[in-house]
DNA sequence: CGCTGTGAATGTATTCACAGCG
DNA sequence: CGCTGTGAATACATTCACAGCG
């Protein structure tokens, strides 16, 4: 897997496929949507519908975490969604740091939908003295050198690393240290991690590439 | 397949698949790095260390589309690199108007790794007023109204979605009605296309979610 | 009867292992 | 001999299809 890197994990002596959890999410979001609309139940089949999948996609990625439907009635939303939440984590907060106050940290830091989904930003670290010092959505810009103690204060469990290319490895690695535990990697750049570690890469121009190859195929 | 949703595209009878065609966009990265480095012969081997996977897997993507190493030896590295750039269609530049001047979109109207890699950003679109008219990096933020007459007369190919999720669906459609075949959508929001247009999605908090769930597994 | 939950079947991706060329 | 290129084998993900519960 590439691109992702996480591999899947581990659930009464089952492995979970990153597929399988990437679905648990856009079904997540889509449970949460149906219940504001005051949908109260729906069968696989529906939930499949909206998520562009099948149902027994949806009924087998369920089946590894527990049973949570009624045979011949379907899922209850809100529980449904309860449930999931609980699976993906997401019933409590997480503290998140972003390392990189360029243009896209700025840009993540306005973006208010990780507050929407329990992500709380709670330090952004540079190591420019331009930088340092200025306040984003009430968050300051601090130095990289802080980040040892604002993760151990603030108990910052997650970063996101929005830093140039070639600062991203060394970021990382003292971020690693001070105890952070899962990245999401927008640098586009192969980070080095110890095992424990969680890392996602997002890389917008291999994105790109994969549209470019899909047309250019598609013509030539 | 789920947050990407191509799904594989035709060559010579043979469907590439989209992990085969993310691999090569990460080869080719390495190997412009190589070459950079004045190495001039790599082996699968010695690619697949740099990469993250194996040597087998490299080999088996690079044969989809042809012979392109030497038995005994290796790949030459700038003769390879040549080779992919042009299968992932990386050989000319593709023109790519932003939709949706918020934060995001300032934010990549700035990341000029997109020029380093053939991507050129020709338009920004938004319909608020107090946008529109605006100069980012020389390029003028404009009416979407505007959107049929700038993807016509500058042949842009490719859009790059940032606006707010409510809006994301309308502004697709509408520039798909432009002409536009490609879309790497980073709004919230599941988008419904007809057959002829690729889309990948790029959504950070289902990024996020599959750390938080490893994290949480791998404790509770 | 309608729908879930799940083993079995299928389809797809990755890895093995080796023949064969340079 | 070293390494590629590739069929065969394996591992994994998805879909089928149906027993069984509400």
């Amino acid at each position: 897997m590439i691109g992702g890197g996480l591999g899947g994990s581990e659930l009464r002596g089952q492995k979970i496929s990153d597929y399988t959890v990437r679905r648990l999410s856009v079904y997540y979001r889509l449970l949460d949507e149906l219940e504001q609309q005051g949908v109260e139940v729906v069968s696989s089949a529906a939930l499949a519908e909206l998520a562009g999948t099948n149902s027994a996609q949806i009924r087998k990625d369920l089946s590894y975490f527990g049973t949570f439907g009624k045979r011949g009635r379907g899922y209850r939303v809100a529980a449904l969604a309860k449930e999931i939440k609980k699976i993906l984590g997401l019933d409590r907060t997480w503290r998140v740091v972003l390392a990189g106050a360029g243009n896209l940290g700025h840009a993540l830091s306005m973006y208010h939908d990780f507050e929407k989904h329990g992500f709380s930003i709670v330090g952004i670290f540079d190591i420019d003295p331009e930088k340092i010092g200025q306040v984003w959505e009430g968050i300051r810009v601090r130095h990289l050198d802080d980040c040892e103690q604002v993760v151990r204060e603030e108990k910052v469990e997650l970063a996101i690393i929005v830093t140039p290319g070639g600062a991203a490895q060394e970021v990382v690695d003292r971020l690693r240290a001070a105890g952070i535990q899962g990245f999401l990697n927008f640098a586009p750049r192969k980070l080095r991690t110890d095992g424990d570690v969680q890392l996602r890469n997002v890389d917008i121009t291999i994105e790109l590439e994969g549209l470019t190859y899909a047309l250019q195929t598609g013509r030539s």
